[in-house]
DNA sequence: GCCCAGGCACTCA
DNA sequence: TGAGTGCCTGGG
């Protein structure tokens, strides 16, 4: 249960629920550490800053503003406990990776931000991938805080972005991403994709919607749905999680420290689906976070 | 300078 | 249906 803090804020048990495991898992672009204890988000318009403290974490911000925004963007009603029960005795590498960053939380972010940031990333590296959507929310975006005297801007809703251009984006350098932000901003803003109306559809369904964007496809699509709608069926296969799949479930080498085989993609996704139904997602984010930190298969 | 990164679209067999 | 290739850009 939160507890509001004497003017301090709101104060949220720590309990499967670690700051840096869970902005530093690859899903969160928007974010800054001031220490490995303290953070800065900014999500939804809202600049929000956190500590983690004695098992616990305290949220600088009303208790109102906590349970309009806050609770659910880090998925505070799920229990991760149940979570990881259940994957924790599939087997021995699996819960090797849950045990090492068991606080990673599947953050419930915008659509429509996860949207282009995803669009962005495709053949990038994090460090560029936030350079970039700071830039087009310093562009774009609204003023809405602080940090260190230094402004912070929202990332910009499709209508704020309505009449950008190619060339605006490239002047940004999302380089040959440009046509494909532009498509998803004429087609949110067309009504042709209504991104709001993805969370009553079933992941399929979903999924088919957002692959009509150009340069949305597989992948990207499957962060989305993660990362905003919260459908943990969806497997997101990037290159570190197709090293790491291949090397724990398709060789039979023992030797841990580099894949052989090539096993496709959509191999991988079929297996994942099978083996870990409605928690892939969950799966996905624990495997991907251990294989980058310890460059598992590479 | 060269290579490649958390993909995708397009072409050709 | 699958493999091959080009694409912007910045960092190692």
């Amino acid at each position: 249960m939160a507890e509001h803090g004497k003017n301090i804020g709101v104060i949220v048990p720590a309990t499967y629920f670690d700051l840096k495991q869970t902005f530093d898992c690859g899903q969160c672009f928007r974010y800054r550490a001031l220490d490995d204890n303290t953070y800065y988000v900014i999500a939804k318009g809202k600049l929000l800053r956190l500590q983690q403290k004695d098992n616990n974490i305290i949220f600088f911000c009303s208790e109102e503003e906590y349970l309009s925004h806050w609770k659910e963007y880090f998925d505070l009603d799920r229990d991760y406990g149940e979570v990881q029960n259940v994957l924790l005795n599939k087997d021995e590498k699996l819960k090797r990776a849950i045990n090492e960053y068991p606080g990673i939380r599947i953050l419930k972010q915008e659509p429509w931000e996860m949207l282009i940031s995803f669009i962005i990333s495709q053949s990038k590296q994090i460090p560029h991938i936030k350079q970039l959507i700071e830039r087009i929310s310093q562009t774009f975006g609204t003023m809405i805080g602080t940090i260190d005297n230094e402004p912070c801007y929202s990332f910009p809703t499709p209508y704020e972005m309505k009449d950008v251009t190619e060339d605006m984006m490239r002047q940004l350098k999302v380089g040959y991403r440009a046509p494909y932000i532009v498509d998803a901003i004429n087609k949110v803003n067309s009504g042709q994709l209504d991104l709001n109306e993805l969370f009553s559809l079933p992941y399929q369904e979903a999924k088919k919607a957002l692959l009509q964007i150009k340069g949305v496809g597989d992948k990207v699509a499957d962060c989305v749905l993660l990362f905003a709608y919260g459908k943990h069926e969806a497997f997101p296969t990037d290159v570190w999680v197709k090293r790491v799949m291949t090397l724990y479930y398709f060789d039979n080498a023992d030797d841990e420290s580099v894949s052989s085989s090539n096993v496709s993609i959509e191999r991988i996704k079929q297996f994942a689906n099978e083996y870990f139904g409605e928690l892939s997602g969950f799966a996905q984010q624990y495997l991907f976070h251990y294989a980058r930190m310890n460059k598992t298969g590479k």
